[in-house]
DNA sequence: GTAATATTGTTATAAAAATAACAATTCCTC
DNA sequence: GAGGAATTGTTATTTTTATAACAATATTAC
């Protein structure tokens, strides 16, 4: 299949999830593009945009199937064989998203994180085990981690992602505040949380125009 | 002024930032547009678009001036009035964003946080003040409270939003894995983490087309 | 001082994303 | 089973965002 936009990307992982939820709650296998786009803020042409470019339809007027679509959805955003993905930097960021990653995401496993700190090293929590920084080449090779999130200090980002680069990274999920200057073929999606929170103050101050 | 486009409000956030770096480092008033692009992966042209939206100018072929350019983009992304942040939800997510907002911000103060743990309340990182959530709707008026960055677990999510929009918050910072619905005058930015690393599945996958 | 060069500022174009419009289909009512 | 209503699927349009093109200006080399 040609590749999707960025956007419908992100919204196809959305629309799974909440699809999940809705079959959860409801246990109902019928879903409207207008239920699933007020469940999103959303609206329901977008709902139909999407999965008109995945390819999929509903038997017209009665909603799509809620599993067919989880199936279809999932079909495209995960990986056949699963990847292994590891935290680099087990503070309180690396921490947390260790947590939300715990519960059935079973094409995406989380297998390793690092740390420098001594206190850290050996800790183990949801069956995620911390290793010593000192060891992140071997580990990632031998894991065969393919995708790595970066939460580690400002200062120790760059060598961070030196090393993953060297180890042959294929994506990189930078939660630092440094940008990074990798080789082109390795993704990079990089967050920010101090530019989301000013974002937000901006137009807080400037609703009105 | 106009409102600026969503797009280059986050590229301000982080010229800003970039160019304290900068100024930091090399002791240097002068960068060119193609050094600011360089450092933050983008285009000079992008660079010196959104310095044309806002308004600035430099004596032409000698670059901008940094500091200059720092208080312009100031004037536009910071208020007049200190603005005051509380996080709501004081586990690790909570804990990483009080540590990143430790430093000189000094239009958007974090003045509080919350939780309904009773080992947390009474916790104080960074001069932040960790109080129970049952005195959350008291202490955002008390404290003037504007923004929220909500950092709960799911099943929290929405209850919280709820006295968050009926004490007259004006913007929410999202964390959370539940799409919240609230009206539209509130300013809502909603992140997720798993939607992100979805995505950065999706493209190392598929990045050869 | 003139020509070449580097850089900015701005307009023009292209690409990406969202929204609108509407035909086609199915279901429901009578 | 005819007519109306609701919903999907798709094309057309608009909006937003990014890129390209290039004139204007200043600097440097000679």
């Amino acid at each position: 299949m040609k590749i999707l936009p960025e956007k419908t990307i992100e919204r196809l992982s959305q629309y799974r999830r909440t699809l999940n939820n809705f079959y959860a709650d409801h246990n109902s296998n019928r879903i409207f593009s207008h239920e699933l786009a007020a469940l999103l803020n959303i609206t329901a042409v977008q709902v139909r945009r999407d999965i008109m470019f995945i390819g999929y339809s509903s038997s017209q007027r009665k909603g799509y199937n809620v599993q067919e679509l989880i199936q279809v959805i999932s079909q495209i955003i995960d990986t056949h064989e699963p990847i292994n993905v590891a935290v680099v930097g087990y503070g309180n960021l690396g921490k947390a998203i260790t947590t939300y990653f715990v519960g059935n995401r079973p094409k995406l496993n989380l297998v390793a994180a690092f740390d420098i700190d001594p206190k850290k090293i050996g800790q183990e929590t949801h069956n995620i085990k911390c290793y010593s920084i000192d060891r992140l080449r071997e580990i990632l090779v031998a894991k065969d981690i393919t995708i790595a999130i970066l939460t580690v200090p400002t200062h120790a980002a760059k060598d961070m992602a030196k090393i993953l680069v060297q180890t042959g990274i294929k994506g990189i999920l930078n939660y630092t505040t440094v940008n990074l200057h990798i080789p082109p073929e390795i993704y990079l999606e990089e967050y920010d949380m101090i530019t989301s929170l000013e974002k937000v103050a901006y137009f807080v101050k400037n609703k009105n125009q």
